[in-house]
DNA sequence: GTGGTCTAGACCACT
DNA sequence: GTGGTCTAGACCACC
């Protein structure tokens, strides 16, 4: 797994590293378990504070997305659906509001979009069943 | 239209307003040629700073959905696609990626996905024709 | 309200700081609304980094006992119990759990504990009503 | 008597340790006298470095908790009261003030605390009779 | 003015 | 070795 950041992008580089983080699990290019460079390594890599990689990493545990564990490094957590589903369908509801919106604005039309969509959906690690309510 | 602003959130108020704006556009709520409240009637209703109305209306004609008519006041654009069809695409692709990554991380399945947009896009006014290269 | 903070203590800065505010928050000496002295002016008077402040406040208002409105400060949050009842009972439980166990060992009797739970309570602002499910 | 331990969470397996010994004598669990599994046997069982167990082990040991025979093993010591009554009551004054900030911010009432206070407290062996100073 | 981000580099705790 | 905490001080974004 590579990681990149660029550092004259308007937005924080610990978001962008957190972006490919969880891209990439959503893609399944990093599987439950797997071992992400540490701190010290992936902020020498990056030519980046160690503090600004910390921070990432610690977000994405406050996340769920990622354990550390003591003195042995940080590792891809199970997947684990902490929020009601009530919650679920209102986030995602959001998320698909704020991208509709923009694809209006981008000019597209509707079949674009949809196609679209459907044909970068299988590039992601969905889960198998509908999610139950609880 | 009504506006709000939720002043804790994390989100910048001008962000806020700027969202809502290109959603009411986006949704057909607002039509072209539509005028805005005044900076100072707006700000007044929001019980927010004059600056940070203006700084949604500016940035937002910089973007070419806002038109300011001196002495008139603000008004939604005639939508005009500036981009090229490739760069569409790509911003296209981006914001998916990006909708994805969240979907897949609450923990939703792909129909509840797909469905989910195929509902909420008839919420929104798409350009009827394919977009063309120019 | 007056903050204070040891340096030599083995609990870090920023969580005497979480400790002292929650504590304050749960007697009612610190009401919803309430201005929290900015990162710069605690910092000053504790003699303390500011990131270490500020680390102190981003913490809590992740838990939902602070919010940070741009560019004015941070304010206590009103109360909202975001957790299932299940979850609070459970975290109940282990809180009550921890504290029995430090009682037994320091060689206190039952009768001894109840009634110092019973006189201290009244010290906190509880909630009026029994917690309903959901 | 079972023991385990979670690397994923945020407090040290030495503490986890300590923490579960402790409860298990406050419960009466485990009585005085009674043989300890050898750090061995235990960072074995566990999948833990050995140096961990043994950290648990020596801390307890100068809580007064454990003693140590060598060549035999580790025991659960006597109970012991070596603090005077005045710093036990304000060592529980601060426990039961963390606790009750904790309920507080839980969302739960006066009632519901105590009562779970008042339910859990039998599974603890408290010492009879009242602790006199000395 | 406010908080948010980042750097450089120190020291400590855990395994 | 690992991550966690803290300091000093810079620069930026928001109101």
């Amino acid at each position: 797994m590579e990681f990149q950041c660029d550092p004259t992008s308007r937005v924080p580089i610990y978001r962008q590293l957190m972006d490919q983080v969880r891209r990439a699990v959503a893609r399944g290019r990093l599987q439950p378990g797997a071992r992400l460079p540490s701190v010290r390594v992936l902020s020498r890599e990056l030519v980046v504070n160690p503090n600004t990689v910390a921070r990432a990493y610690v977000e994405m545990e406050r996340e769920g997305v990622l354990n550390t564990r003591q003195g042995l490094g940080v590792f891809v957590a199970e997947p684990q659906a902490e929020l009601s589903a009530a919650v679920r369908r209102e986030r995602l509801a959001a998320a698909i509001d704020c991208f509709l919106t923009e694809a209006v604005h981008l000019g597209l039309s509707a079949d674009e979009v949809l196609s679209a969509v459907a044909r970068q959906i299988h590039n992601f690690q969905f889960v198998a069943a509908a999610s139950t309510d609880h």
